[in-house]
DNA sequence: GACTCTATCTCGGTA
DNA sequence: TACCGAGGTAGAGTC
């Protein structure tokens, strides 16, 4: 990685026009090519930025990245107050938890969670807008769409109902109920789900988890 | 702008758990106190970063970072390897073209460029729900409600039919018909529209802005 | 402060 | 490769 502090201008043209006065910023080169540049105060995020793959091409005051898609990065040095580059090597990468997929993925392993004798059709089941989270069957041979959320919103009640206003054309299907389902679901969701005739339902993904582990040191050895 | 080279191990518990494993990254800290640790390589995002307002705790082998939502970043310092600070001071900021405002400046200017005969009633109709980009008129006097998006996705169409339902039920303008308007327009959203009896245009933003170039130089003296 | 919507979103997945 | 949905989305504007 690159570190370069410089009194500098920039020019962006790609998927906007962008352009930045002179003033002293850091420039951050990565491994793979990807520069950002930042500045000092309120804001996280660069000023401006060029993502690998793309081409690097430096003069002493003048560097130009650009990419295929014809997106251009010009920066012209004024003044350059530091420049250091250090080898990181690779980094081992982030774990994480608590996201949809790991709810998704323990809800398509034990769907009966949900309610009693609910079974897996299929997950991410295709419609013309877009993948249902899990299909499934209930206890009387219904089709139920279930959507995961982490958090259940009043978006998360509109996509499960566009799906089974599309579900519902397929007779195959049809009728099709819905249930929403959420660590946590807001209020308004849960009056929304009620008047579109959705079930909304709370998991504790928490414990669920304590009880896989359990399950995994009943069943397996590890 | 504080800039730290460091092997170090992370944790992330706020909104999601996270965890970083120890290898060498740089931590930067800008002015206002925002953190952000980045890695070398395949990536433009911080692995993890906490943005301002929060507070700094440092010690000589860990740094606590936490906010008022109950998020808290703990960084173990292993091994530093450089340590920095700059004095960068404001920056002038960025200047834009090319997102959706100007469109909607453009479209609101020359409407007929959607519509043979389309006059604009009034930009950012206001309903109660939110609104409306633009209110028009057709050749034959019937309210067209036009969402302009720079690119035409799902909740564009949603959030279109959500203004016509509203507007409909406003006897002076009823009835209403819609048009979504954007550079591109994804097929689920074409799918969606057509199935609410909503208009999709894909317009030209560069060829329209060229065309007002033209037009510039032909009627005015620059 | 809470809500809404845009974004050079970024990122990961899948067809 | 392109498309699509999720995100600790971030950030800006409005109420």
């Amino acid at each position: 990685m690159r570190l370069v502090i410089a009194r500098c201008t920039v020019d962006y043209s790609g998927r906007l026009d962008a352009h930045l006065p002179e003033a002293v910023r850091l420039i951050m080169v990565k491994a793979d090519g990807t520069l950002a540049i930042h500045s000092d105060g309120n804001a996280s995020k660069p000023l401006n930025w060029m993502v690998s793959p793309n081409v690097l091409e430096t003069s002493d005051d003048r560097w130009v990245v650009s990419n295929k898609k014809g997106e251009r990065l010009t920066i012209t040095l004024h003044e350059i107050i530091q420049d250091v580059t250090h080898n990181l090597g690779d980094d081992p990468g982030l774990v994480k938890d608590g996201v949809e997929d790991h709810l998704q993925a323990l809800l398509a392993d034990k769907p009966w969670i949900l309610e009693e004798g609910l079974t897996l059709i299929r997950r991410e089941f295709p419609t013309d807008i877009g993948p249902v989270d899990l299909l499934c069957a209930d206890a009387n041979g219904v089709t139920v769409a279930v959507e995961v959320k982490r958090r259940g919103d009043i978006d998360g009640v509109e996509q499960l109902a566009r799906y089974i206003e599309r579900l519902d054309n397929d007779s195959r299907l049809a009728p099709v109920r819905g249930i929403l389902t959420a660590q946590s679901i807001a209020p308004q969701a849960i009056v929304l789900a009620e008047a579109r005739g959705i079930e909304a339902v709370e998991i504790d993904y928490d414990g669920l988890k304590e009880a896989e582990d359990t399950e995994l040191r009943l069943f397996s050895i590890r």
